[in-house]
DNA sequence: ATCTTAAATAATAATAATTATTGTTTAGGA
DNA sequence: TCCTAAACAATAATTATTATTATTTAAGAT
């Protein structure tokens, strides 16, 4: 398994912002620097205390702003789609969810062959697995486009 | 494969609150109800709304801290523990997470044994899912607990 | 190289979600 | 029934995030 680098990454940053008709300025490119130099899946908030590192004067607005803007364009992702608000589940069953990207709609989803879903190892890197829970992310059929009525004529 | 019942639910609760040592209160109960009532994995909010049309001088702090009180004594789970803040990610690559439940740490997890991960159906209840993601929950090397040292006698 | 203009920025205010505080009320045992 | 710790309601405070606005800058046209 081949992984891009941090250089590869930061050469594409050009003409990724090109292709999203973003201008490619400092303040984007060390924000976007940082967070893959980040191996810690920091907050917006650690983002912004790291950035303001190298440019003192920079807003938390900014980082914050710019930061939606990556995950926007796909630069970035959000390790949760649902942390802006908690979701809770009585259901102590096991099962896993269905996230709707488009509503946040959850969904419970049983499924046996889920169930099975654990790692090669029994303990990565010394971390203790309590239990595998999988994320359906896509699309519930209220949010998906209806094809357009044809006109007949 | 059997699922608890709303009533059977109902059934433990006030034993479930003496093995807590939490009276059973009114409020409480309601609180629980409503949330095993609630298919749709409400957030507190949608909960508090609820609750207050079957006691309407109920007040926000009781049900935030009742839900709070519940996912402590595991009565009721949070779809998403990471839910208090972001975390961003600029590694695009296909790959999963381990969650520190203590600590909140999150560590990239390569497997392509979870990489497989995906449900019998292809679409389940019409849903278009886009791709599977695994969390792995448990606990990282810093937060496990050391065996104490044994003293020599 | 300078000019122009839309986009980006910094500063700040506002909002939303959650938690803490405090005085009052109630559950459950003596 | 009385007592006391726990729970409650009301409210203030905190934290995370987003919106607003005036100023500055990037990048293409001159």
């Amino acid at each position: 398994m081949v992984l891009a680098s941090t250089q590869s990454r930061l050469d594409d940053f050009r003409a990724r912002c090109a292709d999203a008709g973003l201008a490619a300025t400092h303040q984007r490119l060390v924000i976007y620097r940082t967070l893959v130099e980040s191996k810690d899946h920091p907050s917006p908030e650690l983002v912004f205390d790291r950035v303001r590192e190298e440019i003192p004067s920079i807003s938390q607005a900014t980082v914050y702003k710019n930061i939606r803007t990556f995950v926007d364009i796909g630069l970035l992702r959000e390790v949760n789609r649902l942390h802006q608000t908690n979701r809770l589940d009585a259901n102590l069953d096991r099962h896993h969810h269905l996230i709707c990207v488009r509503c946040e709609k959850v969904t419970d989803l049983y499924d046996d062959q889920l169930d099975g879903a654990r790692a090669r190892e029994e303990s990565p890197g010394g971390f203790q697995v309590l239990n595998y829970q999988v994320e359906a992310y896509g699309v519930c059929p209220d949010c998906q486009p209806t094809e357009p009525a044809r006109i007949a004529h």
